[in-house]
Formats: C-alpha cells, sequence, structure tokens
DNA sequence: ATTAATGGTTTGTAATACAAACCAGTTTGT
DNA sequence: ACAAACTGGTTTGTATTACAAACCATTAAT
C-alpha cells in the first residue's frame, strides 16, 4: 500500500474549497471568472479571493486581470501543472484508498 | 457535475495524515495500535494523539486502551461509519475530478 | 448629489496542525 | 535500592490557516 504516496499530492489541494475550485476549472478548460467562481461555490468574496491567491502562488492557477468596458474582470484558468496535480491527486488517492476498500 | 458534493465529504477527511491513517485502518481489518501507527506515518506522538482523538470524536474510529501485561496499550480500530466515510469520500472525488478530467 | 451596485483586496479572528514539554509508570543498570 | 533511561501516551503552547467582515476604488442608477 504505502499510504505515505499522500506525501505526494500537492498540500494545497487537500482543501475541500480548492479542490472544488480546480475541479471547475479544470472541467471548464476555459477560463472562469471571479464571480462565476463566487455564484458556484457559494464562498465569501475574500475568502474566494484568498485561496486564488493560494493556487496562483502555486502555480496551478494562472490569473487574468482586464477591463471589460469599464469594469474589471478577474478570471482564472488551470495551467498545465494544475491538471497534473489534480490527475496526480486523483490517482492517488484511488491507489491508496481502493487498497484498503 | 456539481463539485459541491464535495460538501458532502465528512470534513475530517480532508486532511493529510487523518486520510493516511483511515486507509492504514481500513486496510488493516483488524485493530492497530498506536506505536505502529506512530512508525507507519512518522508522525510525532502528540500529532498522532490528537489526530486519533478527532477521529474517535468524529466516531471514524474506535480506540480500545488496555494493559498488555503492566504495560499500557492503546490500539484503534476503523468503525463501520469510519470505513463508509472513506468509501464515500472515495467515490465522491472520483465522481467530482473524473467529471473534469 | 446620493445611494446602490460591481469587483475585488486587506485585515482581524477563530479554528487547527503540530511539536515540545510533560506525566505516569516500567525496565535496566550499578 | 536507587537513579537513569525507556515506554506509552496526553496536555499545552505556538504557528499556520480558513474564513468573514470591513474596506477600497470605481461605475451605474435615481
Amino acid at each position: 500500500m504505502a499510504s505515505t504516496d499522500l506525501l505526494n499530492v500537492h498540500p494545497v489541494l487537500f482543501d475541500r474549497v480548492r479542490l472544488s475550485i480546480m475541479a471547475h476549472l479544470s472541467f471548464a478548460e476555459v477560463a472562469v471568472d471571479f464571480n462565476s467562481l463566487l455564484q458556484s461555490l457559494e464562498l465569501t468574496k475574500g475568502n474566494l479571493s484568498t485561496h486564488m491567491k493560494k493556487l496562483e502562488d502555486e502555480g496551478l492557477v494562472k490569473i487574468d486581470k482586464k477591463f471589460i468596458g469599464r469594469k474589471p474582470r478577474t478570471s482564472y484558468r488551470c495551467t498545465k501543472k494544475g491538471k497534473k496535480e489534480v490527475q496526480n491527486y486523483l490517482t492517488t488517492i484511488e491507489s491508496v484508498l481502493k487498497a484498503s476498500a
């Protein structure tokens, strides 16, 4: 088994909210903006903001800020690394837990 | 998709160490004692102790304290609820992440 | 000109993971 | 017999983190 494999999972993904975010982003395949995430996930703005910053710091997500007309708009997309880490999370969890089922 | 399904996952399992513990226990099928867990998982005693307490409080694990000869021995086993929650964790993660792969 | 809404960020607080210190007893060494 | 070291943990203090509230800057509506 080697449940220590879990150590190879990116730590930042061990959070329900961030995993949800990454699921959304990797599902979308395209950039998703702050407010859709906000709605889908039912978070407060501050909470979402800091989670996104953390994901960005770890390179799992790329932020894109621009103006739509006169309004600011922040959107995010999943990086290659992000996809990789999500995949790794899934396969690792499966291997660790299925052995024990 | 509905990544909000993640809300149905037991919160206490969203921790790398506790998930490792539960993987160990549900794999073992039998009681595992404090010190084997300590070794397998390479934790400090205090850390393991508090994690086990939390798992116990949530009813995922049953604690058993007795004396072997003159020495105390604490061991743990996975409860039915524990197994159920681990299963739920696995299937939920799979459904949420596979949709996004 | 005010008020309300949009699009976020910064900041203060409560919860949590962790290791260090501690405690109760046992075995080992002299 | 006594001390030192080991066993088997628990309690306690600290650092990190998740979170919501408060805030800021601007735009849109009245």
